[in-house]
DNA sequence: TAACATTAGTTGCATGTGCAACTAATCAAT
DNA sequence: ATTGATTAGTTGCACATGCAACTAATGTTA
């Protein structure tokens, strides 16, 4: 009885069902990037769309956007540069910079990871309404803000 | 225009919400088990969970319980066992199987991340209702659902 | 029973991650 | 201008992950 209990509160809290969701959304997403032959991580994916957006970011611009540590990012941007996806350019204003941009190759990669990613959003929207989608986003967006607002306090 | 078109398409997708919520909830998972002192890693944690809700699985069990590669687990397990928080147990019956049992010392740590946990939902929940809390996780279960059909399909 | 197949677990390899310590460049202040 | 603080990026370390190849034990079948 007792445990019943507790184990329902764990149930019905959102954090195990995001971090389980998210999980399995990842796994299908690696699997649906490999079976299309793209050679891309859902990190590098992600590196690829904010540059898309906006070409030229330095290191700690893109860490910050993709919130990933500096020391992370400069370990994916590596990998990425090895495959010619991307390149890294000292900034001559700032030394300290290294302006990162696409190359070719990285463009075509990512315009390749766009129907991939447009089918598997697909698949785990199946049945669920634009109005239902709405509300979840709206309340994932109160989630962040509440952990977000929570350090500011600290 | 065009692009914009695009950038709200991947804006309105759950995906990227999720990715983005469940990563920050994991990094502020990890800050108050270290601030609690407490000598686990969210992964570590899931593990104790599962075997406190069932003593003396084998791992091949538990990596299916915890959707970890049996690789993945076999490796969590060693670092929990050097730590003491469970032991690995060879069955009689079949000697390939490892059951896994919780120490005192396991029980006692996760019995300390439990408020931890109860203390990061309420955070993360503030200003959630019960209700649309029961109806964010009934549309996560329809999108593991999707996943897991899918596959079945294959 | 001998040969083959399956199963549980481990290990090598490559990936991604954060923290802390480091270098190099720039900024600030005396 | 020299000294000290800050900033961008890199590297060592420890952790987590999946796949593929491996071992040991069990099951199956001829």
């Amino acid at each position: 009885m007792h445990d019943e209990q507790h184990k329902l509160d764990f149930e019905s809290s959102l954090g195990p069902w995001l971090g389980k969701t998210t999980k399995i959304m990842d796994y299908y997403l690696h699997e649906a990037l490999q079976k299309q032959g793209l050679d891309l991580t859902k990190e590098q994916m992600i590196v690829l769309k904010k540059l898309h957006d906006n070409d030229g970011l330095n290191q700690n611009e893109l860490a910050f956007l993709t919130f990933r540590d500096k020391s992370s990012l400069a370990r994916l941007l590596s990998k990425m540069e090895r495959k010619d996806y991307i390149l890294r350019k000292q900034s001559a204003e700032d030394k300290r910079n290294n302006e990162v941009f696409l190359t070719p190759e990285g463009r075509e990669v990512f315009k390749r990871t766009k129907p991939v990613m447009k089918s598997l959003m697909r698949t785990m929207e199946k049945d669920i309404t634009s109005e239902e989608k709405k509300r979840v986003i709206e309340i994932l967006k109160r989630v962040q803000h509440n952990f977000t607002a929570e350090t500011a306090t600290l």
